[in-house]
DNA sequence: AATAATAACAACCGCTGTGTC
DNA sequence: GGACACAGCGGTTGTTATTAT
């Protein structure tokens, strides 16, 4: 570890926003032949203009060969509110239960699907001063929620099969196995083997 | 067909904990 | 023990895709 800022670094422009499919590649080849490392060397070793962090998250949230991509599952929607339920917004921890699945995947999946739903059914049920359950929510959802029991012995503010809630609206809870329409790791992988490394 | 609204996702930012010097 | 760099986490924002009007 070097203590020494490195003022060069911060000469070198620092790219930002969506990864090209170049970037990736280089990203995958440099870990194929020499691993994961300090990721603010390696990203500099390997020629990348980003940050070690923005390397780090691109690789661990979509690079990464065991990261499964495609629809959650209906079992894995139960594990993601069960979980929620014991631990909270622990979305690292919660992710460690769900193999293939990163924190940042089930995060926006809580937010984006899930606490929708909540919402939905705190209208139909009318204000509830109790469940304060909005963005803020999440943190203090753990709260709201007895802490080590499981989905079906809270009293969440939705009904506790969340599947249900899920058919009737527009989302596909398709149990239909991912990766037909999204890009494979293996394309990617087998690219790179194409490409000579 | 054009536009607006909404949903879904990728990526960034700031903070915290940990290890090293 | 303090300073620093890094990894990791959670929150937030920006962009793109999809749906509704």
């Amino acid at each position: 570890m070097d203590k020494k800022p490195c003022n060069s670094q911060e000469e070198v422009e620092v790219r930002k926003g969506p990864w090209t499919m170049e970037e990736d590649l280089i990203l995958i080849n440099y870990i194929a032949n020499h691993g994961e490392g300090v990721w603010n060397s390696l990203a500099r070793s390997a020629g990348l203009k980003r940050t070690g962090k923005s390397c780090r998250l691109r690789w661990l949230n979509y690079l990464r060969p065991d990261v499964r991509r495609g629809n959650i599952t209906a079992e894995e929607q139960l594990l993601i509110m069960e979980l929620h339920a014991k631990w909270g917004n622990r979305w690292s921890k919660i992710a460690k239960h769900l193999p293939g699945r990163t924190d940042n995947e089930i995060k926006n999946y809580w937010r984006t699907r899930i606490q929708k739903h909540i919402k939905q059914a705190e209208t139909y049920a009318g204000p509830n001063p109790d469940h304060g359950l909005d963005q803020a929510s999440t943190s203090q959802m753990s709260g709201c929620y007895p802490t080590g029991h499981a989905v079906e012995s809270y009293s969440p503010p939705f009904h506790p099969n969340m599947d249900i809630l899920f058919h009737q609206g527009p989302f596909p809870t398709a149990p239909t196995v991912s990766n037909d329409n999204m890009w494979s790791m293996e394309d990617l992988w087998s690219m790179q083997l194409l490409n000579g490394e």
